[in-house]
Order: C-alpha cells, then sequence, then structure tokens
DNA sequence: AGCACGCCGACT
DNA sequence: GTCGGCGTGCTC
C-alpha cells in the first residue's frame, strides 16, 4: 500500500497546517480539495487536504494517520481553495479558520451519513437543463441596455448598476442571467442579497422565470441538512442559480459564470464577527479570479463602489425611471422642527398628513431606527438615570413588558417603582422609541389600526412575515418600524412615508454615519409611491432643514452628494482614499487592554504606516469588559497587507493574556 | 479555540 | 478529606 503525507488546513488559531501519514489504496489516491477526518489532540476533527506530500518535516513521534478521507465528494476545486486562502491572508486568519467554517456542518462531522444521504437524494434528482425563461416582460430601452451590457459581458468586467428603487434592477439581473444560463450550457450564476427573509419575493422571481433550472439558496437560517444538500447542489454543479447571504459567497460553484450584488452598500455585507469579511469584496476578487463578470447594483451604492464606477475601474449602467407602471418618485418634504413644534414626538404637518390617508384608506409607515418605549429614564429630582451596570450605555424602558433592557449585554430589570438613589416616585421616560409612537398614535387616531414592526415584536419565528402579511392585505393604517422595514418589502397601498428622527446621524462621531443615513433614508422613501400615483410623499422631521443631506435626499440626488462625501473623504483622508485596520483589545481593566494596544504599537518597525494612540472605544464597557482599539493606517493597500504580516506573528509572539483580533477594512470605528 | 493538566479555596 | 476555580501548554 502507498503512504504519503496529507498536508491539512484545520480550523484552529494556529498559524500552520498540518501533516498526516496515509495509507491508500492505489486506485484510490487521495486528492488536494478533498477533505479528511484526523486525529487532532485530544479531538477528532475535519480538515481539508491542501497538499499531497511525499516527505514531511515533523519528527515521527508526532505524526498521527489520517482517519478517513472523504472520497465520495469531489474535491474542492484550486480556484475554491485560492478564494480561501485570499480570504485568510487579506484578513490576516489562517486559512483553516476561513475554510472549513465556509462549509456546511454536516460535512464536518465524524459520520457520514447524513453526506450520504444528500448525495442519494440529489442523485434521484431528474436532470432539468431548461434554461428557457417564461413570462419575460418587456423593458425599458435603459434596461434592456444593462441587461444586454451585463449578459453579453466576458473576461472580469465589473459593472455598478445605478438605479432608484423601482426602475427594475431585478428584470435587469433576470435577463442578463437568462442570457448567460442560455449561452454557458453548464453555467451557474451566484446572486447574492442582502436579507433573505426580508426579500422572498425575489427567490419567488426567480423560481418562476426559470422554472427548468435548479435554484439552490444559501442562508443562515436554513436547516442543516437543507444547508448541506443545497451547498451540494451547487458543488456539483446541479444548481444553476444560487441565491444567497453574504456567507453564499464561498460556496463552491464549480461552473461560476456570472456574479450579482444586490443592494452592493448594504452593511449586512460585512460579517460583523469571527472573520469579519466584506462579501462584496470577496465576490469582486472572485470575479476577478474567475475572470467573469459581477454586477453590483444599488440606489446608492457605496463610496467606495461609487469612486470605482467614477474613476472608469467598474463601468457605470444607469436606469433614471421607474419601470413600475405609473410609478413616480414620491415628493420628499422637509418638517421643520424648531418651527412646528412636535407633539408626542410628531409635528402638526405630519399629523395633518396621516389624516388625510386615514380618510384616504391608505397607508402610512412611521420609521424610527431605535426599539423600545424610550431610550432612557430618568429622575428629575436628582439626575438619576437608567445606566446600564455592565456597559457604557442606558436601560431601555420597554413598557409593554414592563422592563429596562441593556441592548448590549442583554441585562433585563424590572422598571424601579421609584429612583434608586433618592426615593423620588416620579421616573420620567426621555426621548422616544417605537413602542412610544405607537402608545402616542393610537390616542391621536383611536380608530386607527396600527402595527408595529421591530425586533421585540417579532421575536417568534414566522412572526415577521406575517406581521408583512397583514400590512399586504391592507388591514393596518399605521404602521411603525424600525429598518426591519425598509429593505425590500413592496406596501402597494402605502403612500406616505414619515421619518421621526434622523438628525442623531449628521453629526455622528463615526463618519460613514451620513452616507448609511442617505442610503437608509432613500430606501425607505422607496417604499413609498410605487403605485400610489402622484400624492406619494415623505416627510422628514428635523431640526436642521439647511443640511445638504436632507436637500440631496429631497432632489433625489445621490450623484451630487456622493461627489461631496468624496471630496470630504479625500480631503480628510479616509476611506475610499485611505486602508485602515483595527486592532481590537479587551480585558478586565481598561488600562491592561490600553497597555497592551502601546506594546502592540511599539514592536514594531512601522514605514509608510500609520499607527494612531491607543484609544478607549466609543462605548467602551460592554458585558463588564473593558475595551480599547488601535487604528493602523496607510494610503496603499499592499504596503498595509505587507505589515499586517509582520505585526500579526510578532503580536502573536508578545503571548499577552489579553484578549485581542484584528479587523482589516473596519466599518464601525 | 478546545481540551487537558495542575495547584490552591469552601463544602457535601 | 473532595469539587472546582482558571493559569499555561499543546495540538501534525
Amino acid at each position: 500500500m502507498p503512504v504519503c503525507f496529507l498536508h491539512i488546513a484545520l480550523d484552529t488559531p494556529l498559524d500552520s497546517l498540518f501533516d498526516y501519514r496515509w495509507e491508500y489504496a492505489p486506485e484510490a489516491p487521495p486528492r488536494v480539495g478533498q477533505l479528511a477526518l484526523v486525529p487532532f489532540g485530544r479531538r477528532e476533527v475535519v480538515g481539508l487536504i491542501v497538499e499531497i506530500r511525499q516527505e514531511t518535516d515533523v519528527p515521527v513521534e508526532k505524526l498521527k494517520d489520517a482517519l478517513a478521507v472523504r472520497s465520495q465528494l469531489e474535491p474542492l476545486s484550486a480556484e475554491w481553495i485560492a478564494l480561501a486562502g485570499f480570504a485568510a491572508d487579506y484578513y490576516q486568519r489562517p486559512l483553516g479558520e476561513v475554510a472549513l467554517p465556509g462549509l456546511p456542518k454536516n460535512l464536518r462531522l465524524e459520520s457520514t451519513v447524513n453526506l450520504d444521504r444528500a448525495i442519494k437524494k440529489l442523485a434521484k434528482l431528474e436532470d432539468a437543463h431548461d434554461a428557457a425563461p417564461a413570462n419575460v416582460p418587456l423593458l425599458n430601452a435603459a434596461q434592456h441596455t444593462a441587461a444586454d451590457a451585463i449578459g453579453q459581458a466576458h473576461g472580469f468586467a465589473p459593472t455598478l448598476l445605478y438605479g432608484v428603487t423601482g426602475s427594475g434592477k431585478t428584470e435587469v439581473y433576470l435577463q442578463a442571467c437568462a442570457q448567460v444560463l442560455a449561452r454557458a450550457p453548464q453555467g451557474q450564476i451566484l446572486i447574492l442579497v442582502p436579507e433573505i427573509n426580508l426579500t422572498p419575493q425575489l427567490e419567488g422571481n426567480i423560481r418562476a422565470r426559470f422554472p427548468g433550472v435548479m435554484l439552490a439558496t444559501l442562508h443562515s437560517s436554513l436547516a442543516e441538512g437543507e444547508r448541506m444538500y443545497n451547498w451540494l447542489a451547487a458543488h456539483t454543479g446541479r444548481a444553476r442559480i444560487v441565491l444567497g447571504t453574504r456567507l453564499a459567497i464561498l460556496a463552491s460553484l464549480p461552473h461560476l459564470k456570472l456574479i450579482v450584488i444586490d443592494e452592493e452598500h448594504d452593511p449586512s455585507y460585512k460579517q460583523q464577527e469571527g472573520l469579519r469579511y466584506s462579501a462584496r469584496d470577496l465576490a469582486v476578487w472572485r470575479a476577478r479570479q474567475l475572470d467573469i463578470p459581477i454586477v453590483l447594483g444599488s440606489a446608492t451604492p457605496s463610496l467606495e463602489t461609487w469612486h470605482h464606477a467614477q474613476s472608469g475601474r467598474y463601468r457605470k449602467l444607469e436606469l433614471r425611471e421607474r419601470a413600475v407602471k405609473d410609478a413616480v418618485l414620491p415628493r420628499v418634504r422637509l418638517l421643520d422642527m424648531e418651527k412646528d413644534r412636535p407633539k408626542d414626538g410628531l409635528t402638526s404637518g405630519l399629523v395633518a398628513a396621516l389624516k388625510a390617508r386615514m380618510e384616504r384608506g391608505e397607508q402610512s409607515l412611521l420609521f424610527l431606527n431605535r426599539r423600545g418605549y424610550a431610550p432612557v429614564i430618568s429622575c428629575d429630582a436628582c439626575g438619576w438615570v437608567s445606566e446600564c451596570t455592565r456597559c457604557t450605555s442606558f436601560m431601555v424602558l420597554h413598557r409593554p413588558e414592563h422592563r429596562l433592557r441593556c441592548h448590549h449585554c442583554s441585562l433585563e430589570l424590572r422598571i424601579p417603582r421609584a429612583c434608586p438613589t433618592c426615593g423620588n416616585v416620579d421616573l420620567q421616560p426621555l426621548g422616544r422609541g417605537t413602542q412610544r409612537v405607537e402608545e402616542g398614535l393610537q390616542l391621536m387616531f383611536p380608530e386607527a389600526r396600527i402595527l408595529r414592526i421591530d425586533a421585540d415584536s417579532t421575536r417568534r419565528k414566522g412572526s415577521a412575515q406575517a406581521a408583512f402579511d397583514t400590512v399586504h392585505r391592507g388591514e393596518v393604517d399605521i404602521l411603525v418600524g424600525t429598518q426591519m422595514v425598509a429593505k425590500g418589502h413592496d406596501f402597494k397601498r402605502l403612500t406616505l412615508v414619515g421619518i421621526l428622527n434622523p438628525d442623531t446621524a449628521l453629526f455622528s462621531q463615526d463618519y460613514r454615519a451620513s452616507e448609511r443615513l442617505f442610503a437608509q433614508l432613500m430606501q425607505v422613501a422607496g417604499r413609498a409611491g410605487r403605485a400610489g400615483g402622484n400624492h406619494s410623499e415623505v416627510l422628514i422631521q428635523t431640526r436642521y432643514v439647511q443640511h445638504p443631506l436632507y436637500s440631496a435626499v429631497m432632489k433625489h440626488d445621490y450623484d451630487r452628494f456622493a461627489a461631496s462625501l468624496l471630496t470630504e473623504r479625500r480631503q480628510a483622508a479616509l476611506p475610499p482614499f485611505m486602508y485602515q485596520a483595527l486592532l481590537r483589545a479587551e480585558a478586565r481593566e481598561l488600562a491592561l487592554a490600553l497597555e497592551f494596544l502601546q506594546q502592540a504599537r511599539d514592536c514594531v518597525e512601522h514605514d509608510g504606516i500609520t499607527l494612531n494612540d491607543p484609544i478607549p472605544m466609543t462605548m467602551t464597557r460592554v458585558h463588564n469588559v473593558e475595551r480599547a482599539q488601535l487604528l493602523v493606517e496607510s494610503n496603499s493597500r499592499p504596503a498595509l497587507q505587507a505589515f499586517l504580516k509582520t505585526w500579526m506573528a510578532a503580536l502573536r509572539a508578545l503571548k499577552s493574556r489579553v484578549k485581542w483580533s484584528l479587523e482589516v477594512d473596519p466599518v464601525d470605528i
């Protein structure tokens, strides 16, 4: 029996690969890209074979035998391993920590029964390779041009599809997909969306359009068995279209010919824990690697993408008109809160507009990005406020639940009867969240059917969908919601969108806040006027009617707004003109975290790289852990990458007991 | 990260 | 006398 050494990536923070001895039958040699079950310490784990070696440097006494090779599965392609390898290098993590969590859990179990079951089930499936689209609607001229440009593109062709809500971007994607499917008999397409649960229509649209083609979805709320099956359908090439959230960027797609990123600016493409990758950025890399086209669609592109489109690195295709019949862009008006003082959070202008909708039997949406009843309660007598004991934050009043709740560590308390410091029984809620707005509205409009949709009202599985169905059936007059209501859903009877207090984002420490606010306002605005004729409107309550962000929103003028933001960013040397990484440290004592960061700052040479002073994070304490950070900047991406690599090695060598992590291209600073 | 081993405090 | 706290050491 021949013997070789398998060089294997394992899901561990250790920055090295591991060799195992493997004795195999000559007719079934192991292959790179296969998975293997191996003993690791006292455990047995599944790893990825990255190399087959005839020799090893590992001393014999350490070397162990692999337990099994998963030969029933086609190996992962060299391209897929290269993608995981790129992500690992770029985000400064070991290969195994990227590659293995990117696979369905069932593939990483000791037992292969689930895998074998999925293989069997897939084999029974009849071959469906009729890529002909059904019920193809006519496109307007701009859509037609865009669909052809994408569908006919060859080689790496990154394209920004820029079009307002309702301009028919989805139809462009679908018709471009049809062209690719028709041209490439095996070809696969990857479509990424921000959150699949919020865009249920798209999946239905794709299935209806391509009834003869297998579609597989990949997202985090799939059951493991389903995820295994869908992943396998993609991996074997059976699924021609894969629709998924950011995690689907690591799907194995051997015949990938086109990538579509819908709402490319959406923050949920950025993973915010563990490996903090940007699915959008990885998608662009993947498209370049495979030399295939990629479409980035948005009404409010990220400044990174917009910058590339302006500089000509990405092609820009624009859809100017709304493609939905009769739909016009809603009129946006500002309600000056300095002149029209709000009562119960609502200006008289907004109340009048709500009333008019009620009388006409139309729906209204009030958007407020703050859940709970009030963000804090306080004591007028002594100045006490409801601070969280574990976090640098306030405890939010949730009145229906009779609770104070910290939104950062989930600490819950009963509402105190009296002030804990002075005994005053008259504690006042300050500010307002969706619950309080709902309450005020109900008093103002006793007849109205009011529904609140936020993370609290939709805790149970399926309740969000049920709530949205109620709105669609027309059983709601006024909808109050957080950003949950801003995405995806078309509310046919909705003709008024009121935006309650967007001003805080105007003066945020986070320089990305205004970019996000603009996108969010445009997105919520898009909920109105889809079929509302010409009286659909968006009312924004603000104290800053002169603010340029609002003027841009009123004119639906993303171009000008983006241009001014880019000028600011260039002058302030911020992304996309600067490349950043963030070293975070957490400890029981803030001083320990800061001390570690200072050590990190001093332990290496850094020519051409700026290491800023370590500072406590804005929210210093969360769940009794103190946090601090150090921002690293460079105007050269390769220089930053090279520095980070040597820095990581030096940091690991410090062997500090402080918990630390590095984020490349951070979004929240 | 897991998962062990290892050496000091409060309890069935 | 043990159960268990988390320090530190290792994983081919």
